[in-house]
DNA sequence: AATGCGATGGCAGCAAACTGCCATCACCCG
DNA sequence: CGGGTGATGGCAGTTTGCTGCCATCGCATT
């Protein structure tokens, strides 16, 4: 069967001398889905793909979590990256497991980050690598592009403007609202007004829709 | 190695003869992705499942592609599906293999769909399994659920609406904007009750989150 | 020409939303 | 205790949004 299709390796030593000629051997397209982009960083990996990148038109993509803008150096960092021309979107899911499919050819997950080596496995069996590039498609299109989700400084809101926002998007009038969240009706509008202010919007169509747009609903 | 961790057969008699236990060993959670829902439809599994649903809170989840609302006959069937408990969900990307995910233990890839017996691979190494389900879980959390997919018919919306809309969006008065598109107050008020009939929204505020929603702007 | 129909716009009245002003209350700090 | 501060709520007045009613206009059909 196909057994020479899969194997497993412990810890990153074993992974670059069992494995490092796939990454070297890179043509069309490099995408990856990870927490964070620190986790795969060997260096002759990277050299060859920013090599390529400039010389072929390869392709990369990187989907992260929320956790890869944790800290400002990372944020820069992908910010340099992005502006090389990698593609990188941002999930809303923590995606415990690194994974990379090269040339939709190859494809290595990563086990958890845990004490100890940490465990890779690699496949070539196309009904595998399909089956996920698939799924890393299907995530790939919904995630939101880097840009956008941190231009669209989703302006902080407590629970106090959230209970506001839920009763505006129920499309109850403002003294219902009011009643609803046991406010008198000019405290309820100033905070409606507040909501407003934070949002920069001129009326409550705009505040409507720029809730939708960023998602700050739901 | 863990070679007998994942092996591939070819046809769906063979699956069944090597994998069907697994498919009735399901316990809490049987997660599913697919182009449309047909494809996966050993009957025995099925029955194990309801089974299992009614009894244990077993969780089901399927994720499928538009491609599964193309005839009336399949969207009957999901939503069949659906009100017994199995949360469906849409997503926009065409998922050609199928996978299916049992207990977060065993995965069953699929190859794409083409002459000849269908080749599906079969696995348990958890590395592997937690990848996909990483992935899968991107995947299915930004999809939109079935119901809202169905409901949420993006109204159609001409030229002028659209033009009601973008003036509604920049946030002027409804003076201004009716100044602006050469109408009179009273009718582009007009064009405004019924853009918010056609968004079965309530208040403006509800229009536009409806638009930032459904993206209707942009 | 006559008729009918749908879209438009003015008017008026009403409902809803917005805001300034001030009294009140709770709370913290010197 | 007294004073400062910030959140709240009532009141009133203004603005804005909403809608029913009717006159008008353009257009097509008969």
């Amino acid at each position: 069967m196909a057994a020479d299709q899969v194997f497993t390796v412990r810890g990153d030593a074993e992974l670059v001398t069992r494995a490092g000629h796939l990454f070297t051997s890179v043509r069309q397209e490099f995408v990856c889905a990870a927490r964070d982009p620190d986790t795969w960083s060997l260096p002759a990996a990277r050299q060859v793909i920013n090599n390529n990148m400039q010389a072929t038109g390869l392709d990369v993509s990187k989907l992260l979590s929320p956790a890869a803008l944790a800290d400002e150096a990372a944020r820069l960092h992908l910010h340099e990256v992005a502006s090389k021309g990698v593609h990188v979107r941002i999930s809303s899911t923590p995606l415990p497991h690194e994974t990379i499919i090269i040339d939709r050819r190859v494809m290595i997950l990563a086990g958890r980050d845990r004490p100890g080596p940490r465990e890779y496995t690699v496949t070539t069996s196309p009904t595998l690598v399909g089956g996920v590039y698939a799924l890393f498609q299907a995530a790939w299109e919904t995630a939101t592009d880097l840009a956008d989700f941190l231009h669209g400084d989703a302006p902080h809101l407590d629970a106090d403007s959230l209970a506001v926002l839920r009763a505006l998007g129920a499309g109850h009038t403002d003294e219902t609202a009011a009643r609803q969240l046991g406010l008198s009706l000019r405290t309820y509008r100033r905070r409606v007004a507040e909501l407003m202010t934070k949002l920069e919007a001129a009326s409550r169509f705009q505040a409507g829709l720029r809730v939708g747009e960023l998602r700050l609903n739901s």
